[in-house]
DNA sequence: ATCTATAGTTTACGTTTGTAGACTTATAAA
DNA sequence: TTTATAAGTCTACAAACGTAAACTATAGAT
């Protein structure tokens, strides 16, 4: 019952964040580990890391024991996901004003900063004068 | 059993966009609406209506029939908290490269544009060098 | 006054998610 | 060699979700 394609839920994305950082982990690093930010039992992280499995998030080296656990896509591939997927439910008109809140309550780096600054400016000489909103389908202001 | 502080969920959000578009919506409305953009019944739709009015996203005007359906946060309120959770679910180490990918892959108006770019010379000066990962625990390094 | 279409309410049902105990088996210790 | 610890698997269970049929009641049509 193996399902590609699934989402992370939130419970196992904060699974992954410690795996991402370590590279590869047992199930005893990550148990140890989740049990300093988080009241999960053990139980709770194996049910996790085998549902990360089945969606194929994670493979393993196959060890009977002491196996080791390695994540399929890496974090900053998952983050662009997650944010795409998230913008791209949002109204296409409002989202630009909702990233720049978001921005504005973020810490940057000098060179994240650098390089948005970078793409701003070469985005700005096509950038329209307004997004028109997709919230709504085509034509539905028709009469039927 | 009135539930606040749930979060919507991903067919919630679609009827929440219709309804804020529209300002305020009649459930024939926006069956009318979702017909042309997806393949939910009737059903379905009254069903996530009530579910959104249980989480108090959504108020009524207490009409026995023909009820007008307003929603209790702004549609920007509410693109802004979630992009605020899904950035402060990331690494903070990498959301900025992320978030400046999402950009690059996003529609933005000139005025988008302009505020962002006065938004990110603020914060160039104050800017670190660097940000920590937040992936672990503190002290996760520690024996024990 | 009766009927009909439909807005709103109830009930339903399989899947996913959060959460975790119970069980099985392999390795390290005694 | 026996045993205890714990890694990995199975089972569990309530709540949330996607999806929708059935039911109730009301306003408009006849």
């Amino acid at each position: 019952m193996i399902k590609e394609n699934k989402n992370m839920t939130t419970s196992e994305w904060e699974i992954m964040r410690v795996i991402w950082t370590l590279g590869e982990a047992t199930s005893r690093q990550i148990i140890r580990v989740m049990h300093l930010k988080t009241d999960w039992s053990p139980s709770t992280i194996k049910t996790l890391i085998t549902r990360l499995k089945n969606k194929s998030y994670l493979i393993d080296n196959g060890a009977v024991r002491d196996r080791l656990y390695k994540p399929t896509i890496t974090e900053h591939d998952a983050m662009t996901n997650t944010l795409h997927q998230t913008i791209n439910s949002m109204c296409a008109m409002c989202v630009g004003d909702a990233i720049t809140n978001a921005i504005a309550s973020t810490t940057l780096s000098r060179h994240d900063i650098l390089r948005l600054q970078d793409i701003l400016s070469q985005k700005l000489s096509t950038a329209p004068e307004a997004v028109a909103c997709n919230c709504m389908p085509n034509n539905w202001e028709d009469e039927q």
